[in-house]
DNA sequence: AACTCGGGGCA
DNA sequence: TGCCCAGAGTT
């Protein structure tokens, strides 16, 4: 099942990356996408990795001020405080360095197992493939992954998708899911998988 | 399992 | 103008 060409040649203007540098930019990057876009974080990250650009700075900014950075990226209260802590986690603990192993990346505040595998695979080139709510939902509405947990669902994806997109899958699925297969009224009839979709032969 | 954060996208 | 959410933390 060639799902993700599919997707590639149904949408080909899908918007695709954080714009980064190093593994510092990445983590920070996908620590704010969260319930927002990548567009929005970009605009936001161009302004911050010049004045923040290491943990260290991070590490030593102040509340009132990264909140006023980042204010135009919702749940901005949140971000800053878990990226400054983020940042001295990563100097106290991590000598200033990214961890590249998913269980260091998680003892992040603000990094889930989406950012995890984000960094993981983008930045450090491990093989991971992102789960987030779409991708979760659009998996398992193919009759992947009923019944299985985020971290099945990625091995599930794993098996089907080639290695060398691996690491940018998520950002089709993703879009997939938004604009068609959404939690709520679906948009089957414009949709490239119906045809291999358990949840769209159950419903027709 | 439900709730919270929040500006932006979309109907 | 109102509703939902390209996650993760807390209770």
């Amino acid at each position: 099942m060639k799902i993700l060409k599919l997707l590639k040649e149904t949408y080909p203007d899908v918007e695709t990356a954080l714009d980064f540098e190093n593994p510092y930019q990445l983590l920070v990057a996908t620590i704010l996408s969260a319930q927002t876009t990548d567009i929005q974080v970009n605009k936001v990250t161009n302004n911050l990795f010049p004045k923040y650009p290491s943990p260290k700075e991070l590490s030593e900014a102040t509340q009132e001020e990264l909140e006023n950075d980042i204010k135009t990226i919702g749940l901005y209260k949140n971000k800053s405080k878990n990226l400054i802590k983020t940042g001295k986690i990563l100097m106290e603990k991590f000598n200033g360095v990214i961890p590249d192993t998913r269980e260091g990346l998680m003892e992040l505040p603000g990094a889930g197992r989406k950012t995890a595998n984000v960094v993981l695979s983008n930045a450090f080139n491990i093989p991971a493939i992102a789960v987030d709510t779409h991708v979760f939902r659009v998996s398992r509405r193919l009759g992947l992954s009923q019944g299985k947990t985020p971290d099945e669902v990625e091995q599930d994806l794993m098996k089907i998708i080639p290695k060398e997109d691996w690491k940018d899958a998520h950002h089709w699925l993703i879009w997939h899911g938004r604009l068609v297969c959404k939690a709520q009224n679906p948009n089957c009839q414009s949709c490239p998988l119906s045809s291999e979709c358990c949840f769209f032969q159950n419903s027709h």
